[in-house]
DNA sequence: CCAATTTCAGGGATACTGATATAC
DNA sequence: CGTATATCAGTACCCCTGAAATTG
């Protein structure tokens, strides 16, 4: 395995590089960034998760699943909430199903969508897995509270701008 | 296709839930805009590069080449830099040089390492690469050049905290 | 003999396309 | 009839593990 850290920043000396044979360098250093740091907190995530035989994907299905009022959901609005593809949602509680942490159930009215409902199992599952990922703060590290804070408002500014969400 | 967009931030909502009935949800909510805004940034860009015949990864790593002094790096560097796992840089030399974009070369002095030299064609390739994932600003929306670079300060202060670089 | 570099075989995860069955 | 929901088959991509071959 390459070693894990390096004596500088490989962003930094990218983006400088590309400031004197290409352009403007910022944007390209944020983009790079964002693709980092997700690398570094989905490994971290999975790490903590992977005990719990759980990916981030399923773990966030199942927290969806927890928050809702009758603890299920149709298939078709995870896909929404979690911006998963509807072949994914299939696959995702495919897997839930299997472990004994998700049942499949008719609509009561509607007999095209299938409901996904989270078990006792799947409570129980969740718990454990949130205090797993929150024990290592979700992998994120450096940050003061506020910092955070402000992180997650540009983010917001970013997935508004790109029609994730209206308000 | 689910809708793509949501007349609400689903990121807000959750994180209103899991204060609620969890705790604190500033790291969860961070995180969770990290994983959202990098799969957003992802898609535009590989969208940006499909007609080029590119991934961001494939991208990348011609970047990289592209910036050397020689125009080559020994296969571990590339891994470093980019941060891949070396079966992945088999991978991603295996397609560039299948599209002539990237040649293997012994290495001078140490025959253990190979070396991957980007071909004129590669250079070519990447400039009309670069033409396209920068007209679309590789993605990224509804920031100014000031938050921008906010962005990349707040994310390298993580990558720092988590090793990725030391200076 | 041990370490470093690269490759290969194989498996896991997610995303997408296209097609299908069922139901509104 | 057209649309919506979910599934299935197949493909692509990237990651990782473990093992091997070659060389330092």
């Amino acid at each position: 395995m390459s070693p894990r850290t390096l004596p500088f920043d490989p962003i930094a000396r990218a983006a400088q590089l590309w400031e004197e044979r290409i352009g403007d360098s910022s944007v390209m250093a944020a983009v790079t960034s964002v693709m980092r740091v997700q690398q570094i907190l989905q490994s971290a995530v999975d790490a903590a998760l992977k005990p719990h035989g759980l990916t981030f994907a399923r773990y966030e299905a199942l927290v969806l699943l927890t928050f809702s009022k009758a603890g299920s959901l149709p298939m078709r609005v995870m896909g929404e909430r979690l911006q998963l593809h509807p072949t994914s949602v299939t696959n995702i509680v495919d897997r839930l199903e299997a472990d004994g942490l998700v049942r499949r159930l008719p609509h009561p009215t509607d007999r095209r969508t299938t409901l996904a409902e989270i078990t006792d199992e799947g409570r129980t599952r969740r718990a454990a897995a949130t205090e797993a990922v929150t024990g290592v703060d979700f992998g994120l590290k450096g940050l003061t509270e506020r910092q955070t804070g402000q992180l997650t408002d540009l983010l917001s500014k970013v997935r508004k701008a790109t029609g994730d969400f209206t308000d």
